[in-house]
Order: C-alpha cells, then sequence, then structure tokens
DNA sequence: CGCTGGTTTAACCATATGGTTAAACTGACG
DNA sequence: CGTCAGTTTAACCATATGGTTAAACCAGCG
C-alpha cells in the first residue's frame, strides 16, 4: 500500500495548498479523505461523483486520494460497506437477541431505526441505490454487515404462534414488514414527499408520529 | 426537433449496419431507442449508462439517439417520467376510488402491485435509485405521475375509525405503510436477498406468498 | 545537519464520453 | 427520373475523468 518516491532530475516550482496540513503529520489525510468520501458517495452516489469531488471535500489533492485508496471503485467498495455496517448489525442484533419478547424487539427496532435515519437522511436511499446498480457488490461486501438472525427470530415466531399470541408468520416475511415500514419513507423519500404532499420541514414531524404509529400498527399486524 | 440535412463535398464509403432498417421508413428507429432507453436505464441507472450503450442496444447509431432526444439528460427524463407514470397511477386510482372500502383497496392495491412488480423487477428500484440520486427531478417530473389521492383516503379513514372498523391511522401513514411492505422486496431486492438469504430463484415463490402475507397483515395491522 | 521514509503536490496521459456535423442513403411523389 | 423530406451514418471535437509519475516537502533520527 506504499509507493516510494524518487528522485530524478528538475521539475517546477510549487507552493503548498491552502490549508497545508504539512507533511510528516499523523495519518490525518486518509481520514479526512475517507470521510468526505463518506459524505459525497452518500449525498450522490458512486458513479455521479468525481474523484476530484471527494480531493475537494477533502481539502486535497486528488493524486493523494489514488495514493491512499487506489482505485474509485476501492474507495466506494469501503464506504459502501461501511455504510451497510452501520445500521444493519444493530437492527441483526435486536432481533437476535433471545431475551427479548416479539413485541420488546419490534419496539427495539423501531425506535432506533427511526432515530438512527433521522439523523442519517441519506444513508438508506445511498446503500439500497448502490445494491440496485452494482448488485454484484452486495453478495461479496455484505458480509461485513452480516445477515438476518433467522432462526432466533423462527422459533420465537412459532413459538408465539403455537401459544396464539400470534398469527403464523415466517421470519422472511417479518423481517420484510418490518424493514419495509421502517426505511420506506427515508429511502424514497424526495417521491414520498411528493406522493404526498410533504414539505421537506415537515418530514422530522412525520418521522416522529411514525414512532408511535408504527409499533402499533406492526404488533395489530401480527395478531391472530 | 428535425435538424435539416445539407450537402457539401465528398465522404468515404459506407456500407449500411448489420440490419439495416433502411431510411424512409416508419418511425420504427425512434420507438426502438426509447425502448432501448429503458431496459438500459432501468438496467445501470441514468449516470452509469453511456449514450453509446443505448445506441447499440438498439442497434443504431449514437448519434441517432441525438438526433431524436437532444441530450442524454433530456432521455433520461423521459424515461424516468414514463417508468413513475407506469405503476404510481394505477395505485393511485384504486386508492382514489370511492366505491372501494379500505379493504377492497387494500387488497386490489397488494394484488395489482406485486403482480406489477414481480413482472418489472428492476422498475421500482431505478424509480427510487434515480429519486434518490437526482432529487430535483422528482419535483417537476413526478406531475406526470400524480399524487396520492388523500382527500378519499382521509374522510375514508376517518369515517371507519369513527364506526370503530379500523383504528385512528392518517392517510399519510397509510400510504407510507402500504407503499413500503409493497416495494421494499423490490426495491432492495439484492441487500434483501443476502439479510434473509433467498436464493434469487425463490423469490418469485416469495412474492406470491406475500399475496396472502400482506392483506392479512395489513388489514389487522389497522384493527383498533 | 544530512539522510530517510512517509506524505503531498502539480503536471501529465490515455481514454471515455457527450455532443456536433456534414454527408449519404431511402422511399415517395410528381 | 430528379427532387425532397425524413433518416441514418462515420468521423470529429472538446472536455472530463480515472489514474500515473516524479519531484518536492516535512519531521524525526542518527
Amino acid at each position: 500500500m506504499v509507493k516510494p518516491a524518487s528522485s530524478r532530475a528538475p521539475a517546477a516550482v510549487r507552493r503548498r495548498p491552502v490549508a497545508a496540513t504539512a507533511a510528516g503529520t499523523d495519518g490525518a489525510s486518509r481520514d479526512r479523505i475517507l470521510a468526505a468520501a463518506h459524505r459525497v458517495f452518500r449525498r450522490q452516489g458512486t458513479s455521479k461523483t468525481r474523484t476530484q469531488e471527494i480531493a475537494d471535500e477533502a481539502g486535497v489533492n486528488k493524486a493523494l486520494v489514488h495514493y491512499y485508496f487506489g482505485t474509485k471503485e476501492a474507495l466506494a467498495d469501503a464506504v459502501f460497506a461501511a455504510a451497510a455496517a452501520e445500521f444493519l448489525p444493530t437492527v441483526f442484533a435486536i432481533l437476535g437477541d433471545a431475551e427479548l419478547s416479539i413485541e420488546d424487539k419490534v419496539r427495539a427496532v423501531v425506535r432506533e431505526q427511526l432515530d438512527f435515519h433521522g439523523a442519517h437522511p441519506y444513508l438508506a436511499g445511498y446503500v439500497v441505490s448502490e445494491a440496485h446498480t452494482q448488485p454484484e457488490r452486495v453478495q461479496t461486501i455484505m458480509r461485513r454487515a452480516g445477515t438476518a438472525p433467522l432462526g432466533v427470530l423462527r422459533r420465537q415466531l412459532a413459538a408465539a404462534a403455537a401459544a396464539g399470541e400470534i398469527r403464523r408468520i415466517s421470519a422472511e416475511h417479518f423481517v420484510a414488514n418490518l424493514m419495509g415500514l421502517l426505511v420506506f419513507p427515508f429511502v424514497a423519500r424526495p417521491l414520498f414527499e411528493v406522493i404526498v404532499g410533504l414539505d421537506a420541514d415537515r418530514f422530522p414531524a412525520f418521522v416522529e408520529a411514525r414512532k408511535r404509529e408504527l409499533p402499533a400498527f406492526f404488533l395489530a399486524g401480527l395478531r391472530p
């Protein structure tokens, strides 16, 4: 990962850039580039983003981006994997906690996810968008984010159904329903706002209301 | 929209392409280009797509694409608008039909949408993806697809709630819930398959099962 | 104080890409 | 059969873009 320098002949005059971080310092530039890549990629997606934009956003030369991350694609992969790993494992952890009842899980996931996506508006849309245009990457990269703990869920759902507490439902549909209800408004936010005539500044209030709406809706939906 | 030709001097030798449709025929080329653009854009998204790819897919020269549609962006706008207008109006029509009960609407929308998206796997993902990376376009272009008939829905939901048939729920959440449950597996399909460990070839069966699962779940979710 | 290794930079390169142009082809019509 | 309008095409062009390179810079170390 280290391309050494060399020496040869004349060149030209150079001044340090606007806000020179100087050299030989800490690895701050690398972090700044990564953070900038996160912001830009999430906002615009991979293919619309130019490496130059990332460099600009990081206050750094374009070559430095390649120096640290090789190719744009490699950087994009890293960002995508990190983004997916940022919210899915939390969901999986809650769903996989054998100590929690179905109801507790639903309430916990709803609260946690609505808070999270409310604070990171572009994340879900970015991840889904990327997954759609580059489905090949998903398979490999998603390993970092793991998969849903269907085993635990299946047992729990079967037991609850046997006890007559809920309707019979497969773990797959349970997850699909939960995730769909949670992320749809965020993933499709620009469309959704137009469709239901929701002003952008009223969106947070909508999400807030959803924290009450969703547990009620979902838990009722499970009833026999 | 018509750029006339002219005449001047020598040029070079030309043979007709692989499958020459000849000139002076019908407006078949334009249609072929548009259809090709639909396929390619839906599969890859706007920014990943090269005009050359569309030309190839249409069996036509790249210049012809510009001849008929001006810019790539214009063509992309046309395709996006058409794609959104392909499934949203149907949903709005069902939801806005004052003759149908809430329950009938839910059953009808679920059946219709699952059939539709099952037959057009990339459409929802494409529309959502584009809306995410180009939110500016949504506002203007969505006019062709219209907006949800919230007025009718609100009255109906309020009446049903007053009659004690359902829980109180706003039309916005009603639409969000319905759309989220319906389109999520399609929009996030590559992710979803990995998350729940669903083989691609078992997806159609999952959708089929969903036709029974969703009305039950949704209608139960509305109950007081 | 000069060397050294990690860091940062400007300049460069090959190619891809969106878009333009002017010619050539085609069938219909008079 | 010549012309005309609508099509279709190869060749071009300017620019953007991802990536490379070799030099310069900087701090710490011996």
